[in-house]
DNA sequence: GGGAACTTGTCAATCGTTTGACTTGCAGCC
DNA sequence: GGCTGCAAGTCAAACGATTGACAAGTTCCC
């Protein structure tokens, strides 16, 4: 914790010293003055306000007075009058795991290109309820995405229950708070086990974080269904998080119990990620003594060694859903679920292959 | 693209109809209501204005009616009086990138202890400068983070100069936009080298971005003075970007042009990371063939094959600064600059060591 | 006992938009 | 020519907080 403070020399300062002189924001006001007509006929022509009445003249007067003052209307006046924001929150547990990057950029892109600002809120150990109250309590947010995994259902219904604003669930269902963006999980998990029973696996395991998210229960599911169905025998192992760290320890204890299962299904990229750090450091080759495969996918794939074969579930869409059922919401229509069931896609990479041959 | 709809059975949907049924939002006038006093002087007595005269008997009454009624002043209507929204913008070129991540998490942090919300805009292509300028003149962010490598000098200074708030630049310094918070690249690319120098490579190659941003400068600056104290042979290659995909790319056409360098210093994460998979690629084995050494440590290094050794720098003290920064200013301060300067520390892991002994 | 000086509050304007209600002028119609 | 009806706008009241200016009551001092 060290710093230096680097002031400009006075005399360049005073050079471009009036900083945005003249350079006030301009107002409604401003451009009705320069048009010639009243405050309210401005609001109601840029609008398109269907009792907008004004003639076809008048308004190409005030629209070209709003373009030469580059009015831009100010959205805190505009918030308080209608009682909006134009702003979403976003709830993440953090922005290191890049399943939720990628859910960031694309609520983000969605948002914007509806016209509504994203603020980010990850969750800061201990407090993350109060904060997200907060959030909607003070009128910052018209709304809330709730990716949050690490949030205990109670804290999601009381901060939905407060009733200052929509919550929209992303990919978990909380009993008690409808509307949410769910995927295919189940789906997807049966595809990377039937990918590993295809390759001639017999016996595989899966990694899975605490039971209590009915997103993994979903994806434990699925890994089982489709350990039936293929006739194959499945092993479930308990991480204690759904982070690369979890994954890591998790697959240290499978690797020493010396298991015979060939093959492993990570329920979460980043568990993938530290099944492969403790592959190298047990000993274990991959994709040789062993196969991996992840649920999601990740650009990050590509560049572990060796390349993680994985399945990807459609992520961005439901970021992208997740805003617009928001934003419906907030315009006040009924509370509705989505299920995003757009088909998972095999990624095959470098960590899986057929088992070895009994020896 | 494919998605079901899930609407709730009406019966259902009847039994808990009235979503927020009376639970308006408190304003300080109900506040003001139940203590017995005029909202002004509950406005003055729960900011502790100085200029509040009120009994200690009427401080608590206030104070109590406040409590009972969870009342949490509207920012918005604030806002609009105070011409402020207690929201900063931070620009990002993505949250993919691991370091962006460190760098968002850590103004967020900062930001909300301040009492600041945090919006996020990553680089949108084409549209940047235009959504950028929008946030400030929309008066939705009191001012902005830069932390923006892929938006040119040009258009930060429009954004800048176009007055409507701060800006602060995150480890780039912008001709004509005063403010910045910059790190001492050098000495972590000098430390670097040095590293490596100290392992006995008698030759090595960095890995740069494009020349034009200054911070890649400073490194560059870091690396070549740093070999000349050293005493040893170092070979500039220009990469043509900052990321992973760009650092695989220069990093296989050094091994195809089988220089004699035994090191890469890469003066990225990214890039390190690029370079890591076109080592595997190529064949090449790290660290027995080659070592290598980015700038920037990350969690992710360790789950890395080899775990990648890295100079790390702070990062997350140069966005709590940054946000610093820009409060002060927003309050009114004089542009200053800020350089962090604490010490760059050496993460050393599995992808640096002696090289071979000649041939 | 009559100001001066505090103390403890209240009043009303204001920030920039939106929006329901109203006005004014003109055309059309019987 | 007196009415209705419409087009083209204007007026003024909100939204919820902050803040400069003022008012009533009390204390204090000479």
């Amino acid at each position: 914790m060290s710093a230096r403070i680097v002031r400009p020399a006075p005399e360049r300062l005073g050079a471009r010293l009036p900083p945005d002189a003249g350079r006030k924001r301009k107002t409604i006001r401003d451009v009705a003055a320069l048009a010639g007509v009243d405050a309210s006929l401005v609001s109601r022509v840029l609008n398109d306000h269907p009792k907008a009445s004004a003639s076809p003249a008048t308004r190409e007067r005030i629209r070209d007075a709003a373009r030469t003052l580059g009015y831009q209307p100010n959205v805190v006046a505009r918030g308080l009058r209608m009682a909006r924001t134009w702003t979403l929150g976003l709830l993440l547990p953090n922005l290191s795991n890049p399943m939720y990057a990628d859910i960031a950029r694309a609520a983000e892109r969605r948002a914007l290109d509806r016209g509504f600002g994203l603020i980010f809120g990850t969750n800061v150990d201990g407090e993350e309820e109060a904060t997200f109250a907060r959030l909607l309590q003070q009128g910052r947010v018209d709304g809330l995405l709730a990716a949050s995994g690490a949030l205990g259902d109670g804290s999601l219904r009381r901060v939905a229950d407060a009733g200052h604003g929509p919550v929209v669930m992303l990919n978990r269902r909380v009993r008690g708070v409808r509307p949410s963006v769910t995927l295919d999980d189940a789906a997807g998990a049966a595809l990377a086990t039937a990918h590993l029973a295809g390759l001639g696996h017999r016996h595989v395991a899966g990694i899975f974080g605490v039971g209590t998210i009915d997103t993994i229960r979903r994806r434990r599911a699925g890994f089982l269904a489709a350990g039936k169905e293929a006739g194959i025998a499945t092993t479930v192992i308990e991480a204690a998080g759904l982070d690369a760290a979890a994954g890591r320890e998790a697959a240290v204890g499978f690797f020493r119990a010396r298991s015979e299962a060939t093959a492993i299904f990570a329920s979460t990229f980043a568990i993938g990620v530290g099944a492969l750090r403790a592959a190298r450091e047990e000993g274990v080759r991959i994709p040789d003594d062993l196969s991996l495969i992840a649920l999601h996918d990740s650009e990050l794939a590509d560049y572990l060694s060796p390349p993680m074969t994985t399945v990807g579930l459609p992520v961005g869409e439901m970021a992208h859903r997740a805003v617009d059922l928001l934003i419906d919401l907030i315009e006040g229509a009924r509370p509705y679920s989505v299920v995003v069931d757009s088909a998972p896609v095999l990624k095959e990479r470098g960590s899986t292959a057929p088992p070895k041959v009994s020896g």
